[in-house]
RNA sequence: GGCGAGGUAGCUCAGUGGUAGAGCAGGGGACUCAUAAGCCCUUGGCCGGGAGUUCGACUCUCCCCCUCGCCA
């Protein structure tokens, strides 16, 4: 009954900070889709990393003086951290800097290339002569062609907005030392995603019923407005994974085509740190599976199309190639529920601008399951949200706080007063009670359908509905009246209101693990909701790093109507939530210097 | 310019061929257990604009405008 499912996350790229559009765009509705699911009872392995490869690296550390493993090394730690915090439960966060990674994705390759979808081309690429290397167009300036911009990057212009093909720039100059540079010719792989274009868009169609519009009548619809052609998947560069052919070492793969067989590489490196190194075949290789991906609308293209092209072409080739194994297809996505983008005051976030709200950050001034309330009631499920301050401290007070975060207060805090520390003696409980468990009961299902969906906005309201169900049922019985003339009454009334919380702990669990944990703890469980997270230190020849990780150990936490017995000792109860001042909107404000 | 997604109450968003919905904000009320929270009642919308199909369209078709993304 119970199913392995696969949450593949978006890797970040360790270049940059991580701000509250990537955590609402990807990384946090995988982890309230993977807690809901381990709650569920079923075999759940998350995975992601730090991208550590491709130019953007190496542009940064060239101009900070550094090697780029050092550069990939900071922002790693800090991801780690930051996830850390932000309770993100991923069974292995790795990075693609490992000599796994490399072997895998190596294995991929050369099975694309037996069974035929890799061709090699030559191509036209900047070369200098001063620094004795070819240049990535990123580090190509000179005069845009479309608009006469004289500081045009050699692939984008920043002035028009258009991608450029780098050897038509006019004037050009090497971005790090001035000098010109010249075409000169080069030889690539390329993969021929014409030749797989009918099986994408057989895989998209068989899912178009189920998955967003706009994940897939995108991709389908460029599909067939242009058709797939052949794209590179080699670069000269030498950070990255070497290109596994003979005479080929100066070359490596290009990152686009690596990233994504991260989620392989990661599931295969989590079997071989848990000792168990074929467990990762029941994620990829049992087509009963299900792998669902986390992205932006940013990532649609390479895991709608590129990827389901990658993995359909490997075939049966890849278990042979990489272990000697008889061969068996590597699964494709299930659903790709790509996010939108979270915006601040309708203009993207931007980290070069500092214009946006970054997680590390605003962790030192503010709690996790505030912001993670807040990024799923605001979640870009359908279109663009808006991250807004002013918004934030409102529904952080009127909603969080007001709503649920204040049932569970009122009920403890009067039920530890007048029971002296323990759950009332309900006796049989009257219909009015029984009632209000049964609506808070049939959450398990409708919570559970808007989740299984991934409709997590929808899913948290629904929630939440529940929470404003129990403080109707507490006015309609108002104990505090009944405890004057039929304290027996008010026992009853009290209990049944701290069963529905008790209910409503796990409902919110997903979302809210953080003060969920702390509830179940005040209600007087002994074992945990949840697993760990941990930190490990692995070590291979490419350098050692941490990787995050996640063990099940004592939790107890299952996605079923509480069993809450009357009489047992709990906790006092502290407040789950901080109510927040207004003025915080314009510090915050402030803060970014705008 | 092409493709895709959006344009619904002050804000954030649901929704469907049959007399417009939720949460929050705003207004009023009774209560007091609670982080002055919660509960009840309530104001508020030519559902982007125009034309068409239909007995009837926010919902279907066409055209236009605006926003975002991808591509050229």
């Amino acid at each position: 009954m119970s199913q392995h499912i696969l949450v593949a996350v978006a890797w970040p790229y360790a270049s940059a900070d991580i701000h509250v559009g990537n955590v609402a765009g990807s990384y946090l509705p995988a982890d309230i889709f993977a807690r809901y699911h381990r709650l569920k009872g079923n075999h759940v392995l998350m995975v992601s990393g730090s991208d550590a490869h491709g130019t953007p690296i190496t542009v940064k550390a060239d101009a900070e003086g550094l090697p780029p493993v050092e550069v990939f090394q900071r922002y790693h730690a800090d991801f780690v951290s930051l996830f850390q915090q932000l309770g993100l439960n991923y069974d292995l966060f790795t990075s693609t800097h490992t000599e796994n990674h490399a072997k895998v994705s190596q294995a991929i390759f050369l099975a694309l290339n037996e069974n035929g979808f890799l061709y090699p081309e030559e191509q036209q690429q900047w070369y200098s002569p001063a620094l004795k290397r070819f240049l990535p167009d990123r580090y190509v300036e000179g005069t845009c062609y479309i608009c006469g911009y004289e500081q045009a990057r050699g692939d984008q212009c920043d002035n028009c907005g258009n991608i450029l093909d780098g050897t038509q720039l006019i004037n050009p100059r090497a971005k790090t030392d001035g000098s010109t540079p010249e075409l000169r010719k080069t030889s690539h792989f390329f993969m021929d995603l014409a030749k797989l274009q009918d099986q994408v868009v057989d895989f998209l169609e068989a899912r178009q019923d189920y998955w967003r519009p706009n994940v897939v009548k995108r991709s389908l619809g460029w599909i067939k407005a242009e058709g797939l052609r052949g794209r590179p998947i080699t670069r000269d560069l030498d950070w990255g994974i070497p290109v596994p052919v003979e005479g080929w070492e100066d070359k490596r793969l290009y990152v686009w085509f690596e990233a994504v067989i991260g989620y392989l590489s990661a599931a295969i490196e989590w079997a071989q740190l848990n000792g168990e190194p074929d467990a990762w075949h029941k994620w990829w290789t049992d087509p009963k599976a299900r792998a669902y991906y986390f992205i932006g609308k940013d990532n649609i293209d390479f895991h709608a199309i590129m990827w389901p092209a990658q993995l359909a072409g490997v075939g049966e080739q890849f278990t042979r190639i990489f272990a000697n194994e008889t061969g068996k297809p590597l699964n494709l996505p299930y659903d790709v529920p790509a996010n939108e983008f979270l915006n601040m005051g309708d203009r993207k976030i931007s980290g070069s601008q500092n214009w946006g709200v970054w997680v590390l950050d605003f962790l030192t001034r503010y709690d996790p399951d505030a912001l993670r309330y807040y990024i799923t009631v605001n979640m870009p499920e359908t279109r663009d949200a808006n991250w807004d301050w002013d918004d934030f401290v409102a529904r952080n007070n009127n909603e969080l706080v007001a709503n649920w975060g204040n049932l569970v207060n009122r009920t403890l805090s009067f039920a530890h007063k007048h029971w002296n520390g323990h759950f009332p003696d309900a006796g049989d409980l009257r219909p009015q009670d029984k009632a209000l468990l049964k609506k808070i009961e049939a959450g398990f299902e409708s919570v559970a359908a808007e989740l299984e969906a991934v409709h997590l906005r929808a899913a948290l309201n629904e929630a939440f509905r529940l929470a404003t169900e129990t403080n109707k049922y507490l006015e309609d019985q108002a104990p505090w009246t009944q405890i004057k003339t039929d304290k027996p009454a008010a026992g009853q009334t009290i209990f049944t209101a701290i069963k529905a919380i008790d209910n409503l702990k796990l409902l919110l669990a997903p979302f809210l693990p953080h003060t969920a944990e702390q509830l179940h703890h005040i209600l007087g469980y002994k074992q945990p909701l949840f697993g760990e997270q941990y930190t490990q230190s692995v070590s291979d020849d490419l350098g050692e790093r941490i990787a995050l990780r996640y063990k099940t150990g004592a939790a107890i936490g299952a996605w079923l109507p509480s069993q809450l017995q009357p009489g047992k000792f709990f906790n006092p109860p502290v407040p789950l939530f901080k109510k927040l001042e207004p003025e915080i909107a314009d510090q915050e404000r402030a803060r970014l210097g705008h």
